[in-house]
RNA sequence: GCGGUUGUAGCUCAGUCGGUUAGAGUACCGGCCUGUCACGCCGGGGGUCGCGGGUUCGAGUCCCGUCAACCGCGCCA
């Protein structure tokens, strides 16, 4: 017998009664009647209820260990009486009477219980996370994440892609976020950089006469985080694809992801047709590029009917190039108390607040409309407005106002509130949708074009298309999008050197610069590059979705906190002065 | 960098209009209990009310500043 245990805490059934037995694991629970005492063993596996009364060895033990020790039992298995049996657990129809404990490690009081799994403070769970992992539901989620990665593997392998791997250590992108820096030893003042993804290797690969590859793959990125972006780093199903088009790449990631989601959704409608949208089209409708189609609501623009109108807030705004007011339909939303919700809603996002007009039944029976709106434009604009939205009594209509990038973001918010609020949305679903048609470029602060997604991507039209109005240019590049987050991004890759020169061109990166800083890929592109594509797909947010979390610290092992800071291991941590030395780097103070 | 929320026992929280010695649950320690599975009962220790300043006879409570955490914005090709 293993000197730690014959079987593990979920093993044990009425088969084993009778068979002497020994159990590892941690104490999640102990009940001392006195007489008699109770351990909940839980380990990875399960749990098993051991016991032990005043006629055992070991009853003095077991009295003196403490929740979360790590033990070792000896022990005979015992069916329970038909009456003591506990459905809860798979092992509830015997127990373990325990004849030796052995304290394989004691435990401290807690600072983060597991047993009950109560709320803790992330702080005190991120520094605990060895214990806070302990925990159910942090336990499954990473067994989850496992599941998950193993299955898209299998399903790329299925694919017939190959996966490689690509440098950790490599060079300084200088597009796109920050980097992460690793400074050279043997070259001092030189640095490294954590790749931001394997984009330019993963086209190299391509290149290289490889075809369809892929690959779980970190990627460094030195920004702030949010609920659901990882600061530091993350992880990236990576997919590129030679001699395709567009929707080839869609036809062969659309069962990969649609797979683990059916594979792993708890049954929960998974989208089998995934609607193209373009991006002009998901901005209109739903104020982002990264839509949740769960809810229903749809915008419109609705400018017409308050240009020269009595309300002169919309009227003025719309003498201003480049403003148009957009509503939001809210069927079943009429009354003052869910429109004054909504509107306190938009004012807490950050926005004057959202006018509304809603319909109910008036003193004469009729349909009316009310709301400060509906008075100030008059009954002819306010039902040409009520036409347009096809809405009737009992419905409300917000509306928003100015440059549509002014408003967009907390409309999109807007939206998804008032379909939950009102109970428009599904819950329980997963809604795809591929967005594409993304611009290749916009206007930064100051007016200068720049891209607006990714620089490698094939602008649509080639060449020609882009002799003409920068702003106008799109690109073979995509986004898929699942209730509310972009879950894969994506493009087919601008692989001709002379439209590579010209694209960088307009966003003001002369032919100098992008020899030196891409120049390993342009210098591939001289010889014989295929066309290729393909895209990556957030692993993390799939595993997110998946869990029903909406924190993405919930499915990763070691994650950092906001500030990006590693409270376990105590990272970023101060080099010693030797290290700096070796490196010929000093710190310089804080600026007061 | 900016905004919002939060900060009271190891932890989760309550604390009224500014008023006596700041409470409860949980965890911990001690006692009792032979059938519990969120065991139960009795007792005990445990507090720089985030920190600093101010107003006041009196501040956990009001004001100013500051720090931290989380959420969001900027940022994230």
């Amino acid at each position: 017998m293993s000197i730690y245990r014959s079987h593990t805490c979920a093993e044990l059934n009425r088969d084993h009664v009778g068979q002497t037995i020994r159990l590892s694991g941690w104490v999640h629970r102990v009940r001392d009647h006195g007489g008699v005492l109770f351990i909940d063993l839980r380990d990875h596996y399960g749990m098993t209820q051991v016991l032990a009364d005043g006629d055992s060895p070991a009853f003095a033990a077991m009295e003196a260990v403490r929740a979360e020790y790590c033990i070792r039992i000896d022990g005979v298995v015992k069916a329970r009486h038909e009456s003591l049996v506990n459905p809860k657990i798979p092992t509830g129809a015997i127990e373990v009477y325990v004849q030796a404990l052995t304290v394989l490690g004691a435990a401290g009081e807690l600072p983060l219980p597991v047993f009950g799994e109560p709320d803790y403070p992330e702080e005190t769970r991120l520094t605990y996370r060895f214990l806070d992992l302990r925990r159910e539901t942090l336990h499954g989620n990473m067994m989850l994440r496992s599941n998950v990665v193993r299955s898209l593997r299998n399903r790329m392998w299925d694919a017939e892609f190959t996966e490689f791997q690509t440098p950790i250590i490599t060079a300084s992108s200088p597009e796109g976020a920050r980097d992460f820096l690793v400074p050279s030893r043997l070259h001092p003042g030189r640095f490294y950089a954590l790749p931001q993804a394997p984009q330019q290797f993963k086209q190299l690969i391509m290149v290289a006469g490889f075809d369809r590859y892929f690959q779980i793959a970190p990627c460094f990125r030195d920004e702030d985080p949010r609920a659901d972006r990882s600061p530091t780093d993350f992880y990236q199903l990576d997919v590129e694809m030679s001699f395709v088009e567009q929707e080839e790449v869609f036809a062969a990631i659309q069962p990969v992801i649609q797979g683990v989601f059916e594979e792993f959704g708890g049954g929960k409608p998974v989208d089998t047709v995934w609607p193209r949208i373009t991006f002009a089209e998901a901005m209109l409708k739903y104020g982002t590029d990264k839509p949740d189609l769960r809810c229903p609501i749809e915008m419109q623009v609705v400018s017409d009917h308050f240009r020269g109108s009595g309300f002169a807030i919309f009227a003025k705004l719309l003498e201003n190039e480049g403003t148009e007011i957009r509503a939001i339909p809210a069927p079943t939303g009429g009354s003052r108390k869910f429109c004054d919700r909504m509107n306190a809603f938009a004012q807490a996002q950050g926005l004057p607040g959202m006018g509304y007009i809603f319909w109910r039944k008036g003193g004469d029976g009729a349909m009316e409309a009310a709301g400060p709106l509906a008075k100030n434009i008059g009954p002819e604009r306010t039902e040409a407005i009520r036409q347009q939205l096809g809405l009737g009594e009992g419905d409300a209509a917000f509306f928003l106002g100015g440059r549509p990038e002014t408003f967009e973001a907390v409309a999109a918010k807007a939206r998804v509130e008032i379909g939950r609020e009102l109970g428009l949305s599904e819950e329980d679903s997963f809604r795809f949708a591929w967005i594409v048609d993304f611009p290749m470029y916009e206007k930064d602060d100051e007016g200068r074009i720049d891209f607006s997604h990714n620089p490698f991507s094939m602008p649509q039209g080639g060449l020609a298309a882009l002799d003409g109005d920068p702003l106008a240019v799109k690109g073979y590049q995509y986004d898929l999008a699942c209730n509310g987050y972009e879950l894969v991004s994506g493009a087919i890759r601008n692989h001709e050197p002379e439209i590579m020169f010209r694209a960088f061109e307009l966003a003001g990166y002369g032919r100098d610069e992008v020899e030196r800083r891409f120049g390993g890929m342009v210098k591939a592109f001289r010889y014989g590059a295929p066309p290729h594509g393909g895209c990556a797909a957030g692993i993390d947010r799939i595993v997110m979705l998946l869990a029903g979390t909406t924190n993405i610290r919930e499915v990763i092992m070691f994650p950092m906190n906001q500030r990006g800071e590693d409270l376990m291991m105590g990272a970023p941590s101060e080099p010693s002065n030797e290290q700096l030395r070796e490196l010929r780097l000093r710190v310089l103070p804080k600026e007061q």
